[in-house]
RNA sequence: GGACGUAUAGCUCAGUUGGUUAGAGCGCACGCUUCACACGCGUGAGGUCGCAGGUUCGAGUCCUGCUACGUCCA
């Protein structure tokens, strides 16, 4: 540890002061947390792990910052602080960082290579270079090996950032201990019945190539076109239906309108033929058709969307799939459609395939007029860039209330019991919950992610047993299925009739990242640490994914533990450009978080930071940084001026105006105490700001006479100077680490940030019991604004003095004043005083010669 | 269409359980080299509290309706 300087500098700075203490609290452990502490002593936090692949922006310095605040506020009150890291590294973004910058591609057919080593130009491949199959273990190695790189970075920016985090509690969403317990939490749920592996039509990403979760969808509005087509009764007569989809129309497996609809229901139990395909299907009646959407009577495929997908089920109709996973339509037709014309539309995407199904409709005279353009929302998955299909498969799923009105109470209950900051986010969750419409998704059938550790038995014919997989033992965990065994088969009969093959899916990234308490709490691998963290204080995060993240880790823990994962949960608003819009891209890509920490120094940025409110959308304001490295340079100025005068030994502080200065702290003590316990750090912040500029612009102001003097007087100043700093630098300390800890490092022994948070009692019993001693602070700062409005009106300097001030005031008020005239004499430099009696205070003031310009000496 | 939130000075925001004349910072204007600070200090101007009703002795604050914006969900 460096040893502190022991005094005020000449001339303080911020520059360079993060990196100086950066090290010290590194050296020294501060944040260190304490394990031997028992629960009810500790403060754990459930930090989210970002993103790795990408690149930190504002709105994590924005919402990271909120979390420290709260940090550091616990620590000081005595809490042992759990603050661990994680790094979500696992997950679609990695993959294609992966698989461009080593030119590498995932085949979990391969076996793995413990020798593999990448492509020697890794980094600067061109676009479109050829790829390397490799298998899924050295695939997830590439992924570690690259992300370990931003991850430093990413912890260098935190660092700089001054979070207080543990940085031995660290973990990465694709390390051991991640896979270990997502593996282990699964086998879990799939043991209790929680998960389950069923075969049904799913949202699909024709590009991705993968399942997606109800979690991951969006809207997107796009431009569509109704289309009026015709379908063929048994007597000839036309039906016709309106819709978007033509290119479905191979795909059609009924009609279908509402039971009350009179224009349709004759039709009702009747068949009709599809256009181009002579497909005969029925005309069936269901509560869920729209008689004013277009005709009123619609077409069903299978599977078009989410309605299709009900009514297919609802009314038991066939299977009649023509999308491949791919996106493109089927090479053979379904059964019962005519060879032609599907043939030309085979191999087409669906795009392609509407453009030429609609001339074929249009020649055929089956085309009604002109396709009506429309406007509509369909459905995407939120990283994707084309409308998602509808395919059946096989995949996972995990019991979340979507489809169990007692889980969902249970669920909803656990939403209740959280205490949410602000309140009414508990509203997002109950909406969320309410709406789900199935279980939880959780395969997705990519390659870097968890594997679904499970193998099934191959039959003779070489099918899968789906109905008894082969599951590892919990102690081996995690597995690779693609290159471990299962326990009793050897590596030659995989995928060999009558061997064994393993489950090809990975979880989604949520389903690893929902354990984030389990994973950085040791769960299973360190119970005693677990025993001390779980459940936790505090899940931060920001409030778009309410949806995803925090209700997954309810869930999660809903299951396992029977308890919520925390007790509390803090929500972060969005951060808005100047414009009020969600920050944008661009805006975001020119202000780099390190640029903005380097220019106005860490606890400036931290200062517009903790003037976000919890919940609260906050603009990007380089302003505010500007006002917060004011308050820091301020502070080390001030506080250079208290510790100026010599330390008085023990003893009462005497004046009252000093009292009232302590009596009022005491106040701001109470305010931003209960402010942050109600997880408030912004009026905290607020309350110890506004004090803060009055206590330098009026306190110091009137003290300081006094304060160069001698005797007792002006020990009681020095004495309420030193006080009045060390409560003050405390108050600060959460949002301000660097500026407090310098002027700490000044004159007091260890950091700022290991001190007590601090009370008001102490300096109640030092302001003295008197109720009307606090008000004299306001009178004197009443009566010197007088005095200087009277030379800036002059418009003469503030040294000029006044010859006589006449103090006009009810007798309460003069006796107040009668306490600090001394004080505001020599700060107003007030040669004679008359004081008069009246109903208000007024002040006038007769002011004598300016005094000459001096050369100011530097 | 539903849920939630927001609307106060040119800008960013406070305003607690209703209670004197609605506050702060930034910006602006006018000044001041002042012995902690020119990365400073002082003073000042600036508001129909989104709109319309209602409750009340009294409404920025409570109730109802409406409008605009934002987010999420259909």
């Amino acid at each position: 540890m460096s040893e502190p300087t022991r005094q005020a500098p000449d001339r303080p700075t911020l520059d360079g002061i993060e990196a100086r203490w950066n090290a010290v609290w590194q050296a020294d452990g501060v944040y260190r947390f304490d394990r031997s502490s028992e629960r009810p002593d500790v403060y754990s936090i459930d930090t989210p792990p970002p993103t790795v692949s990408g690149s930190l922006h504002v709105g994590h310095v924005f919402s990271y910052t909120h979390t420290d605040l709260q940090a550091r506020y616990m620590r000081m009150r005595g809490k042992r602080v759990f603050y661990p890291m994680g790094w979500d590294d696992n997950g679609l973004p990695t993959e294609r960082r992966v698989q461009n910058y080593f030119g590498v591609r995932c085949d979990p057919s391969q076996p793995y290579d413990p020798s593999y080593a990448p492509p020697a130009d890794s980094g600067n491949l061109k676009k479109g270079a050829p790829q390397v199959s490799i298998s899924r273990q050295n695939f997830v190695e590439l992924c570690q090996r690259l992300t370990v790189e931003d991850e430093k970075a990413f912890e260098q920016l935190f660092t700089r950032l001054g979070l207080s985090v543990d940085w031995t509690h660290t973990y990465e969403t694709i390390g051991d201990r991640a896979r270990r317990a997502a593996q282990r939490g699964f086998l879990r749920n799939l043991a209790r019945g929680e998960a389950y592996a069923t075969e049904a039509p799913t949202l699909w990403d024709v590009d991705y190539r993968t399942a997606v979760a109800q979690a991951e969808l969006t809207d997107r509005e796009l431009p569509g076109a109704y289309h009026r087509i015709g379908f063929t009764r048994p007597d000839g007569e036309k039906v016709f239906i309106e819709t978007t989809r033509p290119e479905l129309i191979p795909a059609c497996v009924a009609l279908v309108a509402h039971p009350d609809d009179e224009r349709y229901s004759p039709l009702f139990g009747t068949t009709v033929t599809t256009p181009l395909f002579g497909v005969e299907v029925p005309v069936h009646a269901h509560e869920l058709a729209d008689p004013t959407k277009g005709s009123g009577i619609a077409m069903i495929c299978t599977f078009g969307d989410t309605t299709d997908v009900t009514w297919w089920r609802e009314l038991d109709l066939p299977v009649r799939s023509i999308v491949a996973r791919d996106g493109r339509l089927l090479t053979t037709p379904p059964d019962g459609v005519a060879p032609e014309p599907y043939a030309e539309l085979a191999g087409k995407t669906v795009k392609q395939a509407q453009k030429r199904i609609v001339e074929l409709l249009a020649d055929s005279g089956d085309l009604v007029g002109e396709p009506q353009a429309i406007t509509h929302p369909v459905k995407f998955y939120e990283r994707g860039d084309r409308p998602l299909e509808i395919v059946t498969s096989r995949q996972w799923y995990l019991r979340n209330g979507g489809r169990d009105a007692d889980l969902r109470d249970d669920l909803v209950q656990r939403g209740k019991e959280i205490v949410w900051h602000p309140g009414f986010m508990q509203s997002r969750y109950e909406n969320w919950v309410g709406g789900l419409n199935g279980d939880w998704l959780i395969s997705r059938q990519r390659f870097f992610g968890v594997p679904f550790p499970l193998w099934y038995r191959l039959d003779e014919a070489g099918e899968p047993d789906y109905d008894a997989p082969l599951l590892p033992d919990e102690a081996d965990l995690p597995v690779d299925p693609t290159s471990d065994v299962p326990a009793g088969m050897t590596a030659e009969q995989r995928d060999v009739p009558g061997g064994f093959t393993a489950d090809p899916d990975v979880m989604d990234t949520w389903a690893t990242s929902s354990l984030s308490p389990q994973i950085a709490g040791g769960w299973e691998d360190d119970p005693d640490l677990f025993a001390r963290v779980f459940p936790y204080d505090l899940r931060p995060q920001a409030h778009d994914i309410i949806r995803t993240w925090l209700f997954a880790t309810v869930v999660r823990s809903h299951h396992e533990h029977g308890s919520l994962p925390w007790t509390d949960a803090a929500l972060s608003g969005w951060i808005l450009d100047p414009d009020r819009k969600k920050m944008s891209k661009s805006i975001g890509n020119v202000v780099t978080p390190m640029g903005l920490l380097e220019q106005h120094g860490t606890d400036a940025v931290r200062y517009w930071a903790a003037n976000g409110r919890l919940g609260t959308d906050t603009a990007f304001d380089e302003g505010q940084m500007k006002v917060g490295r004011r308050l820091a340079v301020k502070l080390l100025n001030a506080s250079k001026f208290a510790l100026a005068f010599p330390e008085a030994p023990d003893g009462p502080v005497t004046e009252p105006l000093d009292r009232a200065l302590l009596t009022r702290l005491a106040d701001v003590v109470d305010e931003a105490t209960a402010a942050f316990e109600a997880y408030d750090y912004t009026r905290a912040l607020e309350r110890t700001e506004a004090f803060f500029w009055s206590y330098c612009d009026d306190y110091i102001e009137l003290v300081k006479g006094r304060a160069y003097g001698e005797g007792e007087a002006a020990q009681s100043a020095s004495r309420a100077l030193r006080l009045s700093l060390d409560v003050l630098l405390r108050l600060f300390a959460p949002v301000l680490p660097f500026a407090t800890e310098e002027v700490w490092s000044w004159w007091r022994e260890g950091s700022v940030h290991a001190q007590p948070w601090p009370g008001a009692a102490a300096l109640r019993d030092a302001g003295g019991d008197d109720r009307s001693d606090p008000d004299c602070l306001s009178v004197a700062a009443d009566v010197l604004q007088a005095v200087r409005r009277a030379k800036s009106e002059a418009k003469v300097s503030m040294r000029t003095p006044v010859t006589v001030l006449t103090v006009t005031a009810p007798d309460p008020v003069a006796e107040l004043f009668a306490l600090v005239e001394e004080d505001v004499r020599n700060a107003g430099v007030v040669e004679q005083v008359v004081r008069e009696r009246g109903d208000v205070l007024a002040v006038g003031a007769e002011l004598g010669e300016a005094p000459a310009k001096v050369q100011r000496s530097s």
